[in-house]
DNA sequence: GTCCCTGCAAATCCTTTGCACTCCT
DNA sequence: AGGAGTGCAAAGGATTTGCAGGGAC
């Protein structure tokens, strides 16, 4: 374990972070701290967040487009992600415990947790459908 | 909607795909390919795993290890990967659907699917660390 | 002959890393 | 002072793409 310093850049990271809920991307996340860090360098913004991920102060999300997204929230919860703009919205919803012992009676090993993400489109992406 | 020619090349990433169960990576199908056609470019086994997904033979996998992951069944279905080995195992139970009319009670956007990945240690790893 | 498909290499995207320097403690 | 944190740029891994030539129809 090694030990921990203080940086200015650090607690920005996670300020910013705790600010949104757009659960941005590295390069968002960049972007936002530039306007109070402008020589701040991606390489310390990716630096950090995978601290705080590590510290358990911060979740990393892989929806599957590419990019990693990351979330302030750091209890259990589901996501959502609209396939049309991407965005990404929590579900305020209990994780299911029972999915995973009924996925346990199937698996040849010990299962200790599940990721889901759900898959649609989004109010707005529709609401520009219609009009 | 662009007309499809036949390839040689495609048929035979098919066919390797549908004769393994491991849920090979893009770069492992390009070693099992390149046995048959030891020309073979890794573009071309991309460009092709791409078009089969598209055309809904073959379905992509993304379990968060940086790689994507390709399976011939192409029935929605469950997966468990080892956090060790990083083996990929499938699950032979139903998608719950009621999972997703759950989720849909708590988002602002209509759900159509989810995908859930489990992770745990799988039974030969487990092994491995009792002995 | 037409147009899709291929091999090759270069390019792209996202992320990590090496290094010299700076700032906590 | 000692060592963690930073900025910068280069490297890294996975995937995509431009292009000229080859193959399917």
């Amino acid at each position: 374990m090694k030990q921990l310093k203080y940086s200015r850049q650090r607690e920005s990271i996670k300020a910013c972070l705790m600010a949104r809920h757009d659960h941005p991307t590295a390069d968002a996340i960049y972007a936002s701290i530039r306007e109070e860090f402008p020589n701040i360098s991606l390489g310390t913004v990716y630096r950090n967040l995978n601290l705080l991920v590590e510290l358990g102060e911060i979740q990393k999300l892989r929806c599957g487009d590419g990019a990693d997204h990351f979330d302030a929230d750091t209890r259990p919860h589901y996501h959502f992600m609209c396939r049309e703009c991407g965005c990404i919205e929590d579900l305020p919803m209990e994780i299911s415990q029972e999915i995973n012992d009924l996925a346990q009676e199937h698996v040849h090993g010990k299962i200790d947790s599940h990721i889901t993400y759900f898959y649609g489109v989004c109010e707005n992406c529709m609401k520009k459908k219609t009009s």
